[in-house]
DNA sequence: TCAAGAACGTA
DNA sequence: CGTACGTTCTTGAA
């Protein structure tokens, strides 16, 4: 009875599990879409959570080995030696599995040059001697000698590290013959081939059962040796030492000095939220549910989620609404419920207090009034309810606060889509959700006055997360540019149906041909938009050599095309390039004649939590990626026209904006001098690279020095400028020499960017707008070097985006303060598109203008280009 | 019907 | 072995 009362204490070799899992688990079916191997992880988390269901541990710790060297390795330098180097796939999941440990609040233990069996071994001799039942778990033979009443070793069977083998005094004894602190002698004896202890020959363990049971100890068989007959007995005699030492070596310490005692190893709640988090980051879904249920987050609700009483919503009238809301001293929380884009009902609340009406007024003069008014409101996502305001004609102000663009700031990286994942993420709690599946769902969804509430606290709470400078980013820029967003996306652009149909129709006609000509060269018909298919046709058919290597066979794609073409000129290259371009082009076409409204104009929906980066993303459609590289494509932007009532349209776009952003950050003298200087920067930068006057710049230098300043923006290397130049290693290499001797700051600052980033985590643009970089940090060098080329990239697409939305909010907000009728309509990360009305060019201009060039300061000048049109296409020049 | 992969458009 | 996006199509599994 009183070993139920008995504490118990769990320790476990984190290595050897870890590997082999890392050997049971196929990794095929747990990489990530990064590339990060995690079978070992799932591996060795599986069966630690089935183990702590079926054990309750009530203390437990896991041990890690540092590094190869250890005592042993002192004394035999030989020990362990013919293993074989742990693969690199699996070296790189320990640190995430000690990860995923420190989020269950697992203690990691380990110590230089101390082994995880010794570890192991010195807490259950300490667990058993202060009370505890000790539970070892192992998969090192040498972990036997610790069995006793009181301690239990847990060893995984060969079946796989699910089905742990249990072993007590009786069940070694049953197994090996001998009791469990004789095990050693009979590994001494018997060697162990893994650790490369070699051990007498001809001796395995029957024979040394025998022996150690006929001389009752090891000392006594090793000094009595000469009794023993036969060929084994001479094998003794002549590896005695062999066995000493093994002996040696094969005794685990139980008097390690830790820093942790078995008494402050007690379970201890998880942290919910960083476990999802790794685990998001990994991958694993299945896992979540039973670590949570195996470890009981239960405990750790009660303990850190203190319940809110939700007030009960009052249903009252929009100019009842208004009137309380105009009341409330503090921030406001608004929730308006949309159908078919236009409000339905709205639900305001404070912390103890919650609003809500039908919106079945034309005109609620009322909820106008505070709406419009400066009274601070907090929204999830206001950008669609914003929009319907503008289309009820009312215009937002006061707006304090979005939880979506704050969680977005925070987290760049994570899908926090909706106000349920930001709830629970930082409140801890379960918005009411009805059942979409059910046609009368049992459970009532929040209303939009409760949504209110809980997105009011769930400010609060990220206002507490959020960094200072970041907070700034979201009050100054964010805010801001999402009003100017939703003018924008209600406005659309006007875009004619005709000139895209001409278009369309012609490219139809092309494409057809040049199918029939490709499919008379092949042979046969067959699907040209098949990569699959293709291939045959490529490398059979036609017996190309066969190019880059995909997932799933050989690219395909026009670079690799490009490259055939060169090598192995065949007409059937050619057809198929221009047959790929004329029906890509026809099918944007296609897509942007559909989405032209019933009004002729197009709306895109910018996503502004759409990118890491800062940038703004479009969707739906995309207007962000209309061709324009080549003459004819361009006759698409030309479809994009002045709409009714307007008299032109201007384009303005920031000329190298990122390569000034790289020039003020580096603070290179020659680089701001370019800019300075009046001279085109690339024949500037070519001139000093060549070394050569600016007039003597030829186009083939300047090609070069492009795309290296474009290149070194994204962390090109020396390989890739080669690929893209097409031209030797050598050459870009050298060419990167020469650009570096003359703008060396420049590299000085990527480099440190970069080490900065590592050093905190995270890049930050000149307006302190963060990206984290976990990946800095990761053992898997292809993750590492990926985030490190992210990470010098950020920090100046990132200012550019900063740069970009300052300067659209105020042109925004200048067009309107000044009455005028000219609004923007696109954005293209460094190109503004605007509706000017008649008569009011000039005033457009100088806003546009000086709003653009002054939207930062930076050490070079931000040189804006305006250009004017009835179309996109005429307006660009 | 859905997801993944390839390909390709933009800055 | 160059950053950041979104869309379309094909394909194979569900």
């Amino acid at each position: 009875m009183t070993d139920t009362a008995k504490p118990t204490l769990m320790v476990v070799d984190g290595h050897s599990l870890a590997y082999r899992a890392f050997f049971a688990l196929p990794v095929d079916n747990f990489t990530t879409k990064d590339n990060q191997h995690t079978n070992a992880i799932y591996g060795f988390l599986s069966m630690l959570v089935n183990l702590i269901k079926a054990e309750k541990p009530t203390h437990m710790a896991i041990a890690f080995d540092t590094s190869r060297h250890s005592f042993r390795t002192d004394v035999y330098p030989e020990y362990k030696a013919t293993r074989s180097e742990t693969p690199q796939e699996f070296r790189g999941q320990i640190p995430l599995l000690q990860d995923c440990l420190a989020a269950m609040s697992i203690p990691v233990l380990t110590q230089e040059g101390i082994e995880a069996d010794d570890i192991l071994a010195t807490l259950a001799t300490q667990g058993a001697e202060q009370g505890f039942d000790v539970l070892v778990v192992s998969g090192d033979r040498d972990t036997i000698q610790l069995v006793t009443e009181d301690v239990t070793l847990l060893y995984p069977s060969v079946q796989g590290v699910s089905q742990l083998k249990r072993y007590d005094p009786v069940t070694v004894q049953e197994r090996y013959g001998v009791r469990p602190e004789q095990y050693p002698d009979i590994a001494a004896l018997v060697g162990e081939t893994s650790d490369n202890l070699p051990g007498v020959p001809k001796v395995g363990e029957k024979t040394a059962v025998k022996w150690l049971t006929q001389f009752g100890s090891l000392d006594a068989l090793l000094e009595r040796a000469d009794e023993i007959k036969g060929v084994v007995g001479g094998n003794l005699r002549d590896h005695v030492e062999d066995v000493r030492r093994n002996r040696q070596l094969n005794r685990l310490l139980r008097d390690v000095e830790l820093a942790v005692a078995p008494a402050d190893l007690a379970v201890a709640p998880i942290d919910p939220q960083a476990v999802r988090d790794i685990f998001a980051r990994l991958e694993f879904r299945t896992l979540l549910p039973r670590v949570f249920e195996a470890v009981g987050a239960g405990e750790v609700a009660e303990d850190t989620v203190t319940v809110v009483e939700m007030p009960a919503p009052v249903e009252v009238t929009t100019a009842e609404l208004a009137a309380w809301a105009q009341e409330q001293p503090g921030d406001v929380a608004l929730r308006i419920l949309l159908t078919g884009g236009l409000p339905v009902r709205i639900g305001a609340a404070t912390e103890s207090e919650l609003r809500e009406a039908a919106w079945n007024d034309d005109s609620p003069e009322q909820l106008r009034a505070w709406l419009e008014s400066d009274a601070p409101k907090v929204l999830h996502d206001a950008k669609p309810q914003v929009k319907a305001l503008v289309r009820a004609g009312i215009h937002l102000s006061g707006f304090a606060y979005d939880t979506n663009l704050a969680g977005w700031l925070l987290r760049p990286s994570y899908p926090d889509k909706t106000l349920t994942d930001l709830v629970e993420r930082y409140l801890g709690e379960r918005l009411p959700e009805a059942d979409p599946t059910q046609l009368v769902p049992e459970t009532e969804g929040a209303t939009p006055s409760q949504e209110a509430w809980f997105l009011l606290r769930t400010a609060a709470a990220l206002r507490e997360d959020i960094p200072e400078s970041v907070h700034t980013v979201l009050v100054d820029i964010e805010l801001p540019t999402l009003l100017t967003l939703a003018d924008m996306e209600v406005a659309g652009v006007a875009v004619s149906h005709d000139v895209l149909s001409t278009f369309s129709g012609e490219l139809a006609t092309r494409a057809d041909a040049l199918a029939q000509e490709a499919f008379g060269i092949v042979g046969r018909e067959f699907n040209l938009g098949s990569p699959k298919q293709l291939q045959e046709v490529l490398f059979e058919d036609l017996q190309l050599p066969k190019t880059r290597k995909t997932k799933t066979g050989y690219s395909t794609d026009a670079a690799v095309l490009a490259d055939l073409q060169e090598s192995h000129p065949h007409p059937f290259l050619r057809v198929l390039l221009q047959h790929r371009e004329a029906t890509k082009l026809r099918q944007i076409i296609e897509s942007l004649d559909t989405a032209i409204g019933a009004d002729n104009r197009v709306r895109t929906t910018y996503v502004q939590t759409g990118s890491q980066t800062g940038r703004l993303s479009s969707t739906d459609p995309n207007l962000q990626n209309i061709p324009v590289r080549t003459e004819e494509s361009r006759r698409i932007r030309s479809a994009f026209q002045v709409g009714e009532g307007y008299e032109t349209l201007l384009t303005a776009d920031y000329s190298q904006i990122e390569m000034r952003i790289m020039a003020h950050l580096s603070g290179d003298e020659g680089l701001i001098e370019a800019f300075n200087s009046g001279e085109d920067l690339h024949r500037f930068v070519g001139a000093r690279v060549f070394g050569v006057e600016p007039a003597e710049v030829t186009s083939a230098m300047r090609t070069k020095v492009k795309a290296m300043s474009y290149g070194l923006v994204y962390g090109l290397s020396a390989f890739g400028l080669s690929k893209q130049l097409r031209i030797e290693q050598a050459e870009a290499k050298q060419l990167m020499i020469e650009y570096f001797a003359r703008f060396g700051a420049v590299r000085d600052y990527l480099r440190a960017s970069v080490m900065k980033a590592k050093e905190v985590g995270y890049t930050e643009t000149i307006f302190g707008r963060r990206r984290p970089f976990p990946d800095l940090a990761s053992p898997n060098r292809v993750l590492r070097e990926n985030a490190e080329r992210a990470a010098l990239n950020a920090p100046i697409q990132g200012s550019a985006a900063d740069i970009m939305k300052i300067a659209i909010f105020r042109i925004h907000d200048d067009l309107r303060a000044e009455g005028l009728a000219s609004r923007a309509l696109l954005q293209i990360h460094d190109e503004l598109v605007v509706e000017v009305a008649p008569g009011e060019w000039d005033a457009a201009e100088r806003i546009v203008r000086s709003r653009m060039g002054g939207a930062a300061e930076l050490s070079v000048p931000l040189d804006v280009q305006v250009g004017r049109g009835l179309d996109w296409n005429e307006a660009a020049h």
